[in-house]
RNA sequence: GGGCGCGUAGCUUAGCGGUAGAGCACUACCUCGACACGGUAGGGGUCACAGGUUCAAUCCCUGUCGCGCCCACCA
């Protein structure tokens, strides 16, 4: 017997066990089932679970479910991101709390630093006590991901598939090394690229600097910066061409200010007459812009910062060693004092600050190593164009273009030191050797100059988003051409949320193009963020986090998998509260107690039982209920509608399983038709299993555990057949006869609260006005509208004294009130019924007494008016007469 | 500066050319042998606003107002 309310936590705990010793999460490369694929996106090892990740797993996960019951042979390949610059950080804050500080920060070799080798092997340590936890995470969801495969970006295996695309890429030309401007982060002291900065409003100033033009004494020309500290670097002024004001003083020189040095000013179409003063400053070793302009005119480029973002040497003595910040303010007082400041305006602008390290960002001259993703992006612009995968909802697909067609070169070297390292080696003159490995790299070397040379590895390590865009086939075993690797790629869908579209969607599609020949994935599903109930993205300053596992505690991982699955509609926020867990949690509850019943009244599967086959109109009922709820499961699953589903499914448990079939079935199980007993308790028992089916891939445990200790389940639910049915099961007839006793149930229940009869009385009620219909159906079902509906009987005959008349569709039901009757009020309630519907067939005759309707509306919706005109004609008759029979009572 | 999305019941929202649905909250009644994490019934919506297209608009188009997000080097 089971318990009155489901207690989730021991529940998931078993079958959780159960499945994955019973080998059910693993794919089958030998199944002759057609493969069904998922790449998980993986999880950085520094994670632990939140919302998001709740959202998003759950979401792949009634999709894997859902596939592998219906028999395809399910790869969902786990695995953990080593990333790069996340864990890196969470050692180095770990070993500075014990006070050792890494070398690369600048700190001098001594007791309390460590080199790069001891550093990486304390990352190693880390991951192998710590690295779990989001694993962990994800098996108390429920994910029946293919854990045996588990792999990590740092796998050897996927490490040698790194070396492999850098050696490929470097050797087509689309790796190259470039000396330009890059987005330098000051704090972490590495390299990041355009898609790590976060661009913020800051409110800021526009210091209108005086020049003196050299030569002409007392002249000045009037430049505009937001950043005055850098003019220290400028080495140029640039006007417009075409502005008349300048013109003159193209090719002269000014005096910079604080630095003494000559530089030019130059004619360039970057100088907006219309904006400031019409000329600005030129420092092409800090500004991106700048930095065009002074390769378009060969002017020199003045690095001022190092890798701290503080003044080097290349400033007068007086300001080095000085932060940004510092220096700003010196430059300013400076300038001031020499009476060079023209003015000073209040200015809003955008600053770029490093995502994960929250500073600002350096635009600083290094040497990088690049990927040319304009060339890769061709083909994986053109297999989106051409539906070879697509964007789900569709919408993405203009954002995946946009940044697409315009995308910059994707710097790739990090300065740290937790990553895939570089496998470049430099000889003692800078030429490069790029190779698999060293031995590789040397034997190159060796040709080169004709004798074995000692080299030096490149320090840097390779963006974590290198290592990810291959997940889809170095997970796979590539390059070795493994059978996974035939038979799993491409996979075919891709669940991720829209933030990760360009770091990691667009360079799968990129690579895998490239080294596979074909697109990773053939859909794209992108769902939304998590936010609170009110909307605001979740955060831990704004202390609105929900973790999942605390509700997972609460409310039962179930609750929580049908909470996200139920608000997942696309392309819209989840907005969740814990409210709607408890809701869901309410639902699993229901459920449990509905199966309990079902084990109560021996509703047992019996083999034996053939759907197409009952006797019991209220079986075939159900029966045709259940097909129709499949169906629609099927469609909102294919088209990635989870919401709808989940909707479906809800609505399909409770409102019909449970509150009319279970209330049909009560009276056939109790009564003494020992037939109907027998069909109906196995029809019960097939219908909750086949519920259980259906649910499962949103609610695996609660389902499970039903199918098993109640309809003694053999399978594992998680390898059943999904529901698949003959669409001729439903019976119309049935279908129609049932409606229409809810229906008539639910008028005199509503009416016998109208008129406040107490819910206990059992009243006697007759028939008038009844078509052969009505009284067929009456027939059959009369008993069952009388338990239902609390009546003692209902019979032939009809008489309005002191009744309450109910109208429903071909029939008009008496309900004898005695003493509960108010004429007054039931002639009142009748004539607002009369009002009611004699409004509605008014607006039907308007519209169709309108000929361009008739004429131009499609003909099955005239048909319809017509029908409802005719249903409501008959309503309003039925009604007239009802409230006429009153007529002969005061 | 470009692009995308959203304004539907008190709250969260589904629907997206032809009777506006749901969950929570709310009201009344109900210990009826599965379930009070429950049952039965009920109230509550000019579908942001203004035009247009259409026989017909919450749904399509245009504009206005209000929110949100993404991309972008404007001094």
């Amino acid at each position: 017997m089971l318990e009155k309310t489901f207690n989730p936590a021991e529940v998931e705990a078993k079958h959780y066990a159960r499945w994955e010793q019973g080998g059910y999460f693993a794919c089958n490369p030998d199944s002759k089932a057609a493969p069904f694929t998922i790449m998980m996106p993986p999880p950085n090892v520094t994670g632990s679970l939140h919302m998001g990740h709740a959202l998003t797993f759950t979401l792949q996960d009634v999709l894997v479910r859902y596939e592998r019951m219906r028999g395809r042979d399910v790869l969902w390949q786990p695995g953990t991101d080593h990333a790069g610059i996340a864990t890196q950080m969470v050692v180095e804050r770990q070993l500075a709390e014990k006070g050792i500080v890494l070398q690369r920060l600048g700190a001098r070799a001594n007791l309390q630093t460590i080199g790069r080798a001891a550093f990486v092997e304390k990352v190693w340590e880390w991951k192998r006590e710590s690295g779990g936890t989001i694993i962990r995470q994800l098996r108390r969801l429920g994910a029946s991901a293919d854990w045996a495969r588990e792999r990590f970006t740092m796998d050897e295996g996927l490490s040698q598939a790194v070396r492999k695309v850098f050696v490929d890429l470097h050797r087509q030309g689309l790796i190259y090394r470039d000396q330009r401007l890059v987005n330098w982060d000051p704090k972490l002291h590495t390299a990041i690229s355009d898609l790590e900065v976060e661009a913020r409003e800051v409110k800021g100033h526009l210091w209108h600097l005086r020049y003196p033009i050299d030569g002409e004494e007392g002249r000045y020309i009037v430049v505009a910066t937001t950043r005055p500290e850098t003019m220290l670097g400028d080495t140029a002024v640039a006007v417009h061409p075409d502005d008349a004001r300048y013109k003159d003083l193209i090719s002269k020189n000014v005096r910079l200010p604080l630095v003494g040095r000559l530089i030019p000013i130059v004619a360039d179409e970057h100088a907006d007459p219309a904006t400031g003063s019409g000329a600005v400053k030129i420092t092409p070793a800090h500004d991106f812009n700048d930095f065009e302009v002074g390769r378009r005119h060969g002017l020199s480029m003045i690095n001022i910062f190092d890798a701290d973002a503080r003044l080097n040497d290349n400033v007068p003595t007086a300001y080095r060693g000085l932060s940004r910040e510092e220096a700003r303010k010196r430059v300013v007082a400076d300038l001031e004092a020499a009476g060079l400041i023209d003015k000073v305006e209040s200015h809003q602008l955008t600053m770029p600050y490093g995502d994960r390290s929250g500073v600002v960002i350096e635009p600083w001259l290094t040497d990088q190593w690049y990927v040319n993703a304009a060339k890769l992006a061709e083909p994986a612009i053109a297999a989106v164009e051409t539906g070879r995968t697509r964007f789900v909802p569709e919408q993405w697909t203009a954002t995946y273009f946009q940044w697409m067609r315009n995308i910059q070169p994707w710097c790739i070297s990090r300065q740290l030191w937790w990553g895939h390292q570089v496998p470049a080696w430099y000889g003692p003159d800078g030429e490069i050797f790029v190779a698999m490995d060293e031995a590789e790299a040397a034997a190159a070397a060796a040709r080169h100059y004709g004798k074995a040379t000692v080299l030096k590895r490149d320090e840097d390590v390779l963006d974590t988003w290198f290592s990810s865009a291959l997940w889809p086939f170095s997970t796979l075993g590539w390059p070795e051409k493994t059978r996974e690797l035939a038979r799993y790629y491409p996979g075919d869908v891709l669940v991720t949320g829209f933030d990760i579209i360009f770091f990691w969607v667009a360079r799968m599609m990129m690579m895998g193009l490239h080294f596979m020949g074909e697109v990773p994935f053939g859909t794209v599903y992108i769902h939304a963020l998590v936010r609170d109930e009110f909307g605001h993205k979740m955060s831990k300053s704004k202390g609105n986090i929900i973790d999942p596992l605390e509700l997972i505690d609460k409310y039962g991982c179930d609750a929580v998998r049908f909470t996200l699955a139920a608000l997942a509609a696309p392309g819209r926020d989840v907005k969740l509260a814990a409210s709607r867990v408890e809701g869901y949690r309410n639902f699993a509850t229901k459920l449990w107690n509905a199966a309990r019943f079902c084990q109560v009244n021996g509703c047992l599967p019996d083999p034996a039982f053939d759907p197409s086959r009952c006797r019991q109109q209220v079986n075939r009922w159900a029966v045709g209920r259940i097909v129709d709820l499949a169906r629609r499961v099927d469609q909102a699953l294919a088209e990635f509608k989870f919401n709808e589903a989940a909707h479906a499914l809800y609505h399909g448990v409770w409102g019909e399983f449970c509150d009319w079939y279970l209330e049909f079935a009560k009276p056939i199980i109790a009564g003494a038709d020992a037939d109907a007993i027998v069909e109906t308790r196995a029809a019960v028992a097939w219908a909750l299993g086949q519920l259980l089916h259906l649910l499962h891939p949103f609610m695996p445990f609660i389902t499970e555990e039903l199918w098993q200790q109640v309809l003694d389940g053999k399978t594992p639910l998680i390898v059943a057949a999904w529901p698949s049915y003959d669409p001729n099961l439903t019976d119309r007839a049935a279908t129609a006869e049932l409606d229409w006793i809810v229906q008539l149930v639910s008028e005199i229940r509503a009416v016998r609260a109208e008129m406040n009869v107490p819910p206990a009385a059992q009243l006697p009620a007759t028939l008038g006005d009844a078509g052969p219909e009505a009284e067929a159906r009456l027939a059959n079902h009369g008993e069952l509208v009388c338990r239902l509906a609390r009546l003692t009987e209902i019979k032939p005959g009809g008489s309005a004294a002191g009744a309450v008349q109910v109208v429903v569709e071909g029939a008009t039901v008496m309900l004898s009130l005695a003493g509960h009757v108010d004429v007054d009020k039931e002639r009142a309630r009748l004539s607002k019924e009369i009002d009611r519907v004699a409004g509605e067939a008014g607006k039907i005759e308007r519209k169709l007494a309108n000929s361009d309707f008739v004429a131009k509306a499609p003909p099955e919706v005239v048909q319809d008016q017509r029908e409802r005109l005719a249903e409501a004609g008959a309503a309003h008759a039925k009604l007239s007469s009802a409230l006429q029979r009153l007529a002969s009572f005061r």
